[in-house]
RNA sequence: GCGAGCGUAGUGUAGCGGUUAUCACCCGGCGUUGCCAACGCCGGAACCCGGGUUCAAAUCCCGGCGCUCGCACCA
């Protein structure tokens, strides 16, 4: 940090002055963690967005889904979050600090998250638990510290009690059905969601980095996590990435590798999880990540969020220091199974064939309704579920059975001892879910800051270019008629209107001040190629291109122009 | 939430009881200029919000909001 904190000052400085980022609200004094995105902001985070959405849609087993903000309360009680988010905070009433009323109690309680507030209470009374600050005992009644957004489904009185979703994870999870049938029963497969999640932090910091209404693009991925994993991790064995390993697990020093190496070693545990690292490492590159400024750390067990099994956090290093931007969570079975809990439905789960059919031979004991019926009225129902369990081959008559502290005596000719042949062909298992969760404001960010460079030019001046990718950066070509008179404004007119047939592209008409002025001006906003009209084009019709990052300038004819548009 | 510092044009800043609120970049117009933030003229744009003290407040005091840093929090 130290020197590149004045760097990242100046950064946010030209990122406002441009219309990249800014604090929201700003005309009525602004709100700590909420950010707006400006004129070329809106578009580079539309193109990040198109580009992450591209990289797994190519895939070709991946869809994208959209569902609501507002989550009713029931569901993120059923995923967990409510319990998780309800963690009860103390105030040490001498010296005004604040901390986790289970974090004080640990060690003195073997679980207590499992408490109420007032069991809290009596806890810190009982242990005469001393405030970590100023080792007084003063504490003020717990409070629940809840970072979500509470809000009301209905505008009478009965409303049903919400929250502003804390992920876009959970609208996933229960579309699963729908996504399901879409790939005909077919794992793997995968759905990802892009949208606003909430968190109502305490205390924001960080600019872009810690918001409190953000950008989040998560792919849950659903596999079967007994069926071969046939990832072609060799594709990148020319690349080194650098890991953190658990220091629980045993290998704890960063270390570089290929994925394909970290996976075969056992470091990283899951290989689904380690085709989503390198994916997203590849991602990151594209872009415009430094790659030399990624590593990748893995979550220590106790750090672990609630649903997760192994994580591990992309991090990324700017002036903020390594900042989380993705998590890559295997988080197993956990989610599909609690909401299966809660709502009781079957449809959260998967089929999988057998690889061989298997025949099974049963010897099972059969109660002859008949008989079974009038001896035991009201009972007969309960006695025959019992008597199917059975294994025909082990029964001696007459057979006493105990139902409910109840005896039954069964005779001989009361059943039928049959054999039973059947053939199962598979069974139903509730999938495993691979989750890379993106941040991309954080994400963001970090393209602005890596590719934000200060050069200095002959004169020891210094220049600002943004060497964002071409395949994100907000305008993509802009034209400048050397003067504007003589008909230039007029030919660069006409160009703009040509290449504007051509598809996406965004071209952008700058005539005032001085070209050299101009050139800066595009170099600073990250518009890799300037269209020059100049004397030259009135004669020939040729321009100039100038390339951003080299300056470099060459001269083309309209017909190439077009050409090397469409290629761009 | 606590403590400390800070809040002046779009950006970076000077002023710290009485100024027409400084300077630079910037933005717009006109002129000039044969390609890398040139020049001239003209123009544009600010004291975070609310209350108080005072004849007089950007300046002092109180409260709010915001920013930065430290402590705490960050599933």
């Amino acid at each position: 940090m130290g020197a590149d904190e004045h760097k990242s000052r100046r950064l946010m400085s030209l990122l406002k002055k441009r219309g990249y980022i800014q604090p929201a609200f700003e005309l009525y004094g602004g709100v700590a963690g909420l950010y707006d995105y400006g004129p070329l902001g809106g578009r580079l985070r539309r193109n990040v967005i198109r580009k992450w959405l591209n990289h797994w849609i190519k895939l070709g087993n991946i869809v994208e889904i959209d569902s609501p903000t507002i989550t009713p309360e029931a569901v993120l009680k059923a995923s967990g979050h409510i319990g998780a988010f309800n963690d009860y905070a103390s105030e040490c009433k001498s010296c005004n600090s604040i901390f986790r009323t289970d974090h004080l109690l640990e060690g003195f309680h073997n679980n207590p998250d499992s408490l109420d507030n007032t069991a809290l209470d009596k806890e810190l009374l009982n242990h005469d638990i001393q405030c970590p600050s100023c080792n007084k005992t003063d504490w003020a009644p717990s409070e629940p510290l809840n970072l979500m957004f509470s809000t009301t489904i209905g505008a009478s009185k009965g409303g049903r009690r919400a929250f502003m979703r804390p992920e876009t994870a959970q609208g996933m999870f229960l579309q699963y059905p729908s996504i399901y049938r879409h790939f005909r029963g077919k794992l793997p497969f995968g759905a990802v969601q892009i949208g606003k999640g909430y968190r109502n932090e305490i205390s924001p910091r960080q600019g872009m980095i810690r918001l409190r209404e953000f950008n989040m693009a998560e792919l849950e991925y659903f596999i079967d996590p007994e069926s071969n994993k046939n990832y072609n991790l060799q594709l990148w064995d020319e690349v080194l990435v650098n890991l953190i390993p658990d220091p629980m697990g045993g290998d704890s020093k960063e270390l570089s590798s290929t994925i394909n190496e970290a996976v075969e070693k056992g470091i990283i545990r899951d290989k689904t999880v380690g085709w989503f690292m390198i994916k997203t490492y590849e991602l990151m590159s594209e872009l415009g990540i430094n790659t030399e400024l990624i590593r990748f750390r893995q979550h220590e067990i106790d750090e672990m969020a609630h649903y997760a099994t192994d994580c591990w956090d992309l991090e990324i290093f700017g002036c903020y220091g390594w900042i989380e931007c993705v998590g890559i969570a295997n988080r197993g079975c956990y989610d599909l199974k609690a909401h299966q809990k809660v709502t009781k439905s079957n449809e959260l789960k998967a089929w999988r064939d057998f690889e061989k059919e298997l025949e099974i031979e049963k010897v099972v004991c059969s109660p002859i309704q008949s008989i079974v019926g009038p001896q035991f009225k009201d009972k007969s129902k309960m006695i025959t579920a019992h008597l199917e369990e059975l294994n025909g081959l082990e029964i001696e008559f007459p057979l006493t059975i105990n139902i409910n502290r109840e005896q039954f005596i069964i005779e001989e000719h009361m059943v039928e001892i049959k054999k039973i042949k059947s053939i199962e062909r598979g069974e139903w298992f509730t999938p495993h879910v691979v989750e890379p969760a993106f941040g991309i404001d954080r994400i963001i960010w970090h393209i602005l800051e890596h590719s934000y460079q200060e050069v200095s030019k002959e004169n020891d001046e210094k220049y600002t270019i943004l060497s964002l990718k071409n395949n994100i950066c907000p305008i993509d070509f802009s034209v400048y008629p050397l003067y504007e008179k003589d008909g230039m404004p007029e030919i660069a007119h006409e160009i703009i209107d040509k290449i504007r047939e051509v598809n996406e592209i965004n071209i952008n008409y700058d005539g005032s001040k001085s070209i050299g002025r101009r050139y800066a001006r595009g170099d600073e906003i990250g518009t890799p190629y300037a269209i020059t009209v100049d004397h030259q084009t009135l004669e020939d019709k040729t321009v100039t291109l100038r390339e951003r990052d080299t300056q470099n300038q060459t001269r083309l004819s309209l017909e190439e122009l077009v050409q090397f548009v469409s290629k761009y």
